[in-house]
DNA sequence: TGTACATCAGTGAACGCGCGTTCACTGATGTAC
DNA sequence: TGTACATCAGTGAACGCGCGTTCACTGATGTAC
């Protein structure tokens, strides 16, 4: 029963983004609104349960996309399968990508809880590098990277907990690569590639193969 | 007058998101709401102003950071300075910064007229490379770039306004550096950056760095 | 200098709609004896 | 097998609020003669 709510739920944010109506879920659910404080308590926490399944959907498919290259020493395949899934995940689910990396919600803050499940998907790509890195294929990025505090020890910081061992400028050219990934997708979906590109799938193949080119994979 | 319910509106944008209500700006200003329609016809109309008025706003002090630079051929300051202004104008304004650049609103098309204005910022950042392609101080990216169509064409058509003679594998790069640019603001502004990049100018500084090093500039 | 008139910025009431949340309640279902 | 009871999903009315937009209007200001 929460899953259906959630469902129409999720219906409704294709059309009216992140003003989602309780009033107007209920509607579709052929329910009275009140009915569904028996399963959420607020309007933020019906929110908040969407943004979580949001970042853990998408962290399953790009799991799932990796994961799914035989050949583990690929590192360039299995990067380009996990940020096409990335990608395609974004394109099939607009308004739950909006919701997790568009314009914050105003007046609402998103829980903790939502932090482990937001790294799903940069672990994934972090562990191609490392992988790449343990096993001896690179080891800096194809571009001179002079790093200095503070932005060093911020790397070694957020390195620690994915791939201990990734020296911090290759760790650099990683991040350069997601945020990369992302910016694409963001470009792509809020309308700032209209009349600029429009063969999108191939434009982000020949970025994302770039980044690769940049980590070295 | 329209000015100042623009100003008022700003305010509003910067607490309540893109959800702008007419009514609550009327009430800033001390007026009725119904006076707001002597000067713009409709809700739709005003976001649309300020939209535009966003779009020209960051333009403006790119190019003048663009300009502010006084040996033209020293391309990597000129990319260094239009790309701080970029950011700082980002989080001076934020609130116009995610109508632009954020997640759509819902029920809301930009209309024609913002195109021009949006371009305004790539077009100094493609000046720049353009400059350095004209004065021979780079002729490619300096990772191996190697375009197929329909990028290629979608490249050199986006090209053929700003920049006509660049290369496209040149272009290319320039357009990965525009995203990153932009994909680095919006992770910093919209939260992804929590718990992860503390030092955030001096971050966005090195991976700007790291793009003018691709660029070759 | 004084009067008549036009302009037009802003008013106030209304229309018809939406929202999140609370609260006492109904009535079907399942359980215990 | 049959009765008494508890559970609890869903109801419906209400509170108090919000919104965009229309429309006939007031009343101050400026202009023309």
């Amino acid at each position: 029963m929460t899953d259906e709510i959630k469902t129409v739920a999720r219906r409704h944010l294709e059309t009216e983004g992140a003003n989602l109506s309780l009033r107007a879920v209920a509607r579709d659910m052929g329910m009275v609104s009140s009915a569904l404080y028996r399963y959420f308590a607020s309007r933020d926490e019906l929110l908040t349960a969407l943004i979580l399944d949001a970042y853990n959907a998408l962290g399953e498919v790009v799991e799932a996309a990796d994961a799914s290259v035989a050949d583990r020493a690929a590192l360039r395949d299995r990067w380009l399968a996990a940020t096409r899934a990335v990608r395609e995940w974004a394109l099939a689910h607009q308004a739950e990508y909006a919701l997790i990396y568009g314009s914050p919600v105003p007046g609402y803050a998103a829980p903790a809880d939502t932090i482990a499940a937001a790294a799903r998907t940069p672990v994934v790509l972090a562990r191609i590098l490392a992988d790449g890195f343990a096993g001896g294929v690179v080891s800096r990025p194809r571009l001179p990277v002079t790093l200095q505090e503070p932005v060093r020890s911020d790397l070694a910081q957020a390195r620690d907990g994915v791939a201990p061992d990734l020296p911090e400028e290759l760790f650099l050219a990683g991040i350069a690569s997601w945020v990369q990934m992302f910016g694409i997708v963001s470009f792509e979906l809020f309308g700032q590639f209209n009349n600029v590109i429009e063969a999108r799938a191939e434009f982000f193949d020949q970025q994302m193969r770039l980044m690769a080119d940049l980590m070295g994979i």
